[in-house]
DNA sequence: CAGTTTGTTTAGAATTATTCTAATTCCTTC
DNA sequence: GAAGGAATTAGAATAATTCTAAACAAACTG
């Protein structure tokens, strides 16, 4: 995995090649979402985040939050009408959402099934962005490490 | 394609099998949702269904379509945070939502890719829906018929 | 039938995630 | 070290949806 000074360099490299700043704020913003891989919401990301930063306002997160997601540094991912949940995965992946736990899974989706996907599609649509997401149940738990 | 009565009367069975009554107002706003085969908006529902019932309420509307969906005569489609659209479509099927002009079209989903999209589950992952959706923008416009 | 129960509709208030506003603070550059 | 632009902040505003409580309607019950 990527060292957290990489991401950090990924990070400021991205905002200014947009003329953009690596702010504090973006940056543990960032951070909290790497360090954790869950899928959490805003308000959660506000929570671990003003553990570090207790000065942070909810409208700076939406701000950041913003940010990485148009500097494709994050992904956004939506669950029926629920809060946003933001995700820190950049693969192309689809996600499961476990309806008895809350939790959000990431599946990963071959580059093969994506061009199917695609060729679903008739002539002269053209689809800048694909999601595909399942909701149910995950699994037995057994008495092993989960995470 | 499904005659007016016999909707109808497939309403009245799927809802009278759960103790529910066919109202005048859950009969208009499924069919106003049959009519027009879009995937209209609470709000557009309901200004539709006001032209032919213009003493109902909103929050009618509301919990009709939601007795609706609960009992699998309509869907639910959700883009990100967009309003909750519905669809009477009830094959499996995909969406594509066209960015330039708002439309959402329906594509079709072979039963077969539905399995491969299922196995990509790892196992115990137990997925009772399965959501894929296009976002893009759908194609040169000739001058044929749309609809 | 009359009376009671049960389900449904309705208007308006409440909720909640998110966005907006406007003031302040922070950098960067001249 | 002022000026200008970018970012942060608190709090107000927004908007889709849900909730509340009262009125209404249909379905039972004896
Ligand atoms: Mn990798
Ligand atoms: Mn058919
Ligand atoms: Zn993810
Ligand atoms: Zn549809």
């Amino acid at each position: 995995m990527a060292s957290l000074s990489e991401t950090h360099d990924a990070l400021t490299k991205r905002l200014t090649d947009t003329g953009l700043r690596a702010t504090p704020q973006r940056e543990v913003v960032f951070k909290v979402i790497l360090e954790k891989r869950d899928h959490p919401t805003a308000d959660e990301i506000f929570a671990r985040v003003k553990a570090q930063m207790p000065t942070i306002s909810l409208a700076t997160v939406y701000n950041c939050l913003e940010t990485l997601v148009q500097n494709g540094l994050v992904r956004q991912v939506n669950f029926d009408r629920a809060p946003t949940r933001y995700c820190p995965n950049l693969h192309e992946h689809a996600h499961f959402h476990d309806e008895t736990t809350g939790a959000v899974h990431d599946i990963d989706v071959p580059a093969e099934v994506m061009v199917k996907l695609r060729e679903l599609l008739p002539h002269g649509y053209d689809a800048c962005a694909i999601e595909l997401s399942f909701r149910g149940a995950a699994g037995v738990r057994r008495n092993f490490a989960q995470n």
